[in-house]
DNA sequence: GATTCTGGTTAATGGCATTAGCTTTGTGGT
DNA sequence: ACCACAAAGCTAATGCCATTAACCAGAATC
């Protein structure tokens, strides 16, 4: 019996393939050990469980995520920093669907990677927002706000919850540019004092 | 035997107390069986399988939606009318998790109180909108921009994605203020002609 | 070269969904 | 009242998937 050479690595990575090919919802220990030439059980020798893989592919999809926002925007700052975050975010939902969804996941605090990944995240949102003034809590808010719309709009796009026809590049266009507003006119304290 | 006298509005009734007490993914035929205390083949006298049950309860839900958000903002406008519009959204999200979620499943042509449903949600909206000075083309973007910062927060917020712990309620208001700033400020036209 | 660890195997168990086929209960027509 | 039939339940059978246990071969280490 020859040793397929299999590691965690690699088992994520072919369930990332799997959930980005059939969704999330489709993806199955007995898809990925198919595809990998290797019979069910064997993958609990790299990987816990069904559950302990989906972490391992939120981990996996989140540094992905976050290095391809990060890409994105270094070098810019103000309204392109922001229309190339969202770009490249929307970007990433499209191609790799199943591993976005996997972003979901709450981060697990026992997987230090994770956790890295998320704070790697908040980072790089602070500094785009730092060009528009916001800091601290109200940094906080508006990034609550921004992914919101972000993750609104690529997850109902991806479950086509938009029912109408119109051009969907033009919507998204559009609410990234009332993003941009809404950062140029955030409030200074809250509630409003006057 | 004694007749368990169920009914299609019954099982879908039960399925959504199931997915909102333990989330939608544990929806399962089996446990919405056991708690109307009948054998999981009878449910199919009553729905087509698992896949229909989910179908089923995304229309119960979403004309539930619907009706709160329609009851929140009747004879209100502008402002007072998006703020209501997200504070009801947002109440029944969290009041019925597992209902909001079925919500997502794209409406199935072949079932017209679904589509009915979803075609009753696009009028509120865009009634809410007119307020605005927005309709047709100029309705459906901004639809799609509030749409989707709404379901992004009340989405993330169901899955613990928001790590840090600072006010929830302040960030949604703040948001829902940002919506309306965005709104009242919306262009004319797009790309903008300079 | 013997030992030990590791990455694989097959077998067994249990949950769930689905389909088929049977039985009982209501109900409607005569 | 009675008979027939449709509807609503049931049990049994099948199959997929996840998980655990027990086993085996190959690689590495001493």
């Amino acid at each position: 019996m020859p040793r397929a050479g299999l590691t965690p690595a690699i088992v994520v990575a072919e369930a990332a393939r799997v959930a980005d090919e059939q969704g999330l919802d489709r993806l199955t220990l007995a898809a990925v050990a198919q595809q990998l030439g290797v019979s069910l059980p064997s993958l609990y020798k790299h990987v816990r469980g069904l559950d302990g893989l989906a972490q391992q592919l939120a981990t996996r999809a989140l540094t992905e995520l976050t290095e391809r926002v990060t890409d994105a925007t270094v070098g810019l700052s103000g309204t392109a920093a922001v229309r190339a975050m969202a770009s490249a975010y929307r970007d990433y939902a499209r191609t790799h669907p199943g591993s976005y969804a996997a972003t979901l996941r709450a981060p697990d605090p026992g997987d230090p990677a994770h956790v890295a990944a998320a704070e790697r995240t908040v980072r790089v949102v602070f500094a785009v927002l730092a060009a528009y003034g916001l800091e601290g809590d109200r940094a906080i808010d508006a990034t609550r706000a921004l992914r919101s719309a972000l993750h609104g709009f690529v997850t109902l796009e991806a479950a086509h919850g938009f029912g109408l026809p119109q051009d969907l590049n033009r919507s998204y266009d559009l609410m990234v540019d009332a993003l941009d507003r809404s950062l140029r006119t955030w409030p200074e304290s809250w509630p409003p004092t006057g």
